[in-house]
DNA sequence: AAGGGAGGCAACCGCGGCTAG
DNA sequence: CCTAGCCGCGGTTGCCTCCCT
């Protein structure tokens, strides 16, 4: 037996919401609230709409404290962040971290907008990512990404890509490894996973253990010379090519597939 | 100027989780 | 414990607008 519907959909008005509709359904909650029932709320607000739809019109579009209007490039971070570290499932928990900004707005902005930019590798005119071997007193063989605070929204495709490391890989002698640098990105990352996991009941995923592989690069004295991504051959699954050239095609590929698309 | 395609976004659908009875 | 009903969410659809040919 399936579940019964929430309202007759034959009788309850349905499409675009008119002017008149949404000045009786925002006056109506800004007067009584929902009362705990959006199912009954149309009824009392005499609305002919499904109790649902009345949900989501406020959620989506009425509610005094959302932002409408074009995505700025914090945003745009935010959401890459948080969508590679996270997946799919967290539009909600996307959502929680950007005032004014509804689930819905973020999953549309992502479907339409940012993904193709992400595939396209065009996400942020001033990113500077290069790559270089690690000088040989910092360890051999491994392979130091760096990029600029501008580039946010690049990290977290890197370590999405490159979710291959191994976790517990010490880092080479001569760096040091510093989860409680304030002004580490990977503990931004971190904390913000934290609190969006914190926020959704999820549990951490292991997904994000590969923030772990974010590094402060830190001289003897303990300043930080540089921070970024360290990438560790000891279980990369991608050639040295892409590295040193970085071949944002391929990779691009690679995210695709990991996207489904 | 007109038609077709693409993009953007609001709205709907249906499922899973939760909870009260 | 079981069931029914509501809520919240992600996925999807469909309409409207804009742009290109």
């Amino acid at each position: 037996m399936g579940r019964a519907p929430c309202c007759d959909k034959a009788n309850v008005k349905r499409g675009p919401w008119s002017a008149e509709e949404d000045s009786i359904l925002k006056n109506y909650l800004e007067q009584f609230g929902n009362g705990g029932n959006w199912i009954a709320l149309p009824k009392k607000a005499g609305l002919n709409r499904c109790g649902k739809s009345c949900r989501l019109r406020w959620l989506n579009y009425l509610r005094p404290d959302i932002k409408h209007g074009g995505f700025t490039k914090e945003e745009d971070t935010i959401i890459c962040n948080l969508y590679c570290t996270m997946g799919t499932h967290v539009w909600s928990v996307i959502a929680s971290q950007l005032p004014g900004r509804t689930d819905n707005d973020v999953k549309n902005y992502w479907n339409t907008k940012l993904k193709k930019n992400v595939l396209a590798g065009k996400l942020s005119d001033n990113t500077q990512v290069s790559v270089s071997t690690i000088p040989e007193e910092f360890g051999n063989s491994s392979y130091y990404l760096s990029a600029d605070s501008a580039a946010g929204a690049f990290l977290p495709y890197v370590s999405d890509i490159n979710c291959y490391y191994h976790q517990n890989h010490p880092a080479p002698q001569g760096m040091i490894f510093d989860p409680s640098a304030n002004s580490n990105y990977g503990n931004k990352m971190t904390s913000t996973t934290q609190e969006a996991a914190a926020a959704s009941s999820l549990s951490i995923s292991s997904s994000s253990s590969t923030l772990e592989n974010n590094y402060d690069l830190r001289s003897a004295n303990g300043n930080v010379e540089d921070e970024g991504i360290l990438l560790d051959d000891f279980d990369f699954e991608y050639s040295y090519e892409l590295l040193n050239g970085f071949d944002f095609e391929k990779a691009s590929n690679e995210v695709a597939q990991c996207l489904g698309g």
